[in-house]
DNA sequence: CGGTCTCTTGACCTCTGTCAAGTAGAGTGG
DNA sequence: CCACTCTACTTGACAGAGGTCAAGAGACCG
């Protein structure tokens, strides 16, 4: 069975679907049920964007907070002759832009990689929130540097391991960072991306992305069903990989 | 006249030392006097290290917050087959280890690349500093999100452009980081950087380093006298880069 | 002045990119 | 339900950037 998996139950009510985002948080960094509370209320839109929409372009300044409650989304830069790197992937629960907090200019731009609903929260509001609040405050800052963490692995994926151990490596930080917040069995989970978005992730072309991925199939570590993509043997994957999901931080902050 | 920047001068006192440090977040975040005067009135310890020598390893708990005096440093992790990757280079005036302060287990190495002297505080006292500090609290964020925003353009930069244009980047970035800090020209600065550590640093081999050197200093980009590399011409070494310095955010952030 | 580390160079190899043509799904409209 | 279209995927042949191996030369250090 394949599940595509894009967040929790669109038909809860607007507050309920905060409830990722808190989850998300909760995932690294212990929260009193007031501070949980406090972001509940805090006023939001949501937000709809097609596949390929810019949720915040390089050099622009961001005036709003936008959180994934639906879809994925990612960062991404280009170099003069039109290569495109995608530098992060955001699944839902992720907050997209807590750096617009605290740095004027973006140094990249955010887009959709799929369909998405966003909580947009104002960013005066967002600062209201987290001033009085220092395990919120220490909450974004964790967020802010496991991402970084997540940064520093990809350098070493795409600096130094081949294209199957890349392709692996990132198959098994999708499948537990959605795993992680998805609240249900997704071994049968079907990935989102075209193999020109893995390419752009990977720093690969998309002919080897083909390539690369008909290698892992014949090995049992994935799946396809038509075009879609899922893990069929996570031990072989993360063999393959050379993956350990320290650098994830799951739960390694003391409590409150 | 080649100069081999590592810091200010090792003979002022003690307190002044911090000068750099109290430099360095000033170029992205604006501090009060008296913040600034609180940063000089922390203990802390001198402590010198040989290059290669470990300031942290991976894996570990860190129990205090070293700054960079003199020397260089960086992030390194590595694969299973032995592959290094060199994630972050850090210049005198940097704070080596932000992330500890705030995230328990070290998700990578940190290592001296020369031989260097750190100002070494206790976690604790840096956490009573910035606690009542509003304008403190913001410059080691920014100063981590600026580190984050580096690492962002270092993976466009090795998973996007070829080797002559992935070195030349790392020497404009390096460049441009020493001039910001030093408070002197080092147009003529000779890069403290064995041709392995450019390979690790660019996800390349010692080999093509050194036959994509021959490359910049025919065009006129960088000059070397024995083995020690120098910029020749900035403008050139930029275009081949495709450089543009946006990514470092400097003094992007309003005044206090 | 011998030892060691780094740099240099050539020959060869291979992983990944490029190009180009063909195929297969998914969606749309009749 | 079928034709049509668009996009994504697939495949093969070939090219080339960068890796590997190995030997020698040049610096630096005690």
């Amino acid at each position: 069975m394949l599940v595509r998996w894009m967040g929790d139950d669109p038909a809860m009510t607007k507050e309920d679907r905060l409830g990722i985002f808190i989850r998300k948080l909760l995932s690294h960094s212990p929260l009193s049920p007031d501070d949980q509370q406090s972001i509940r209320d805090l006023p939001f839109n949501i937000r709809r964007l097609e596949a390929n929409e810019h949720i915040l372009r390089e050099g622009e300044k961001a005036t709003v907070c936008p959180v994934l409650l639906q879809g994925y989304a990612y960062r991404q830069k280009t170099s003069a002759d039109g290569g495109r790197q995608i530098v992060a992937l955001k699944i839902p629960g992720d907050a997209l832009d807590f750096q617009s907090l605290y740095v004027e200019t973006a140094d990249h731009s955010l887009q959709a990689l799929t369909p998405v609903e966003l909580a947009v929260f104002a960013i005066k509001d967002f600062e209201k929130l987290v001033a009085p609040r220092p395990n919120l405050a220490r909450a974004v800052l964790v967020d802010i540097l496991i991402e970084a963490s997540i940064g520093r692995e990809w350098l070493l994926n795409i600096g130094r391991r081949n294209a199957l151990a890349r392709l692996a490596h990132l198959l098994c930080e999708i499948f537990y960072r959605v795993q992680q917040i998805a609240q249900q069995d997704v071994s049968g989970f079907d990935l989102p991306l075209t193999q020109e978005q893995l390419a752009d992730l990977l720093g690969l072309t998309p002919v080897h992305i083909n390539r690369t991925i008909k290698l892992l199939e014949n090995a049992g570590a994935v799946r396809r069903i038509s075009r879609r993509l899922t893990i069929g043997d996570l031990g072989i994957l993360q063999q393959m990989a050379d993956f350990s999901d320290i650098y994830l931080h799951r739960n390694t902050v003391s409590a409150v």
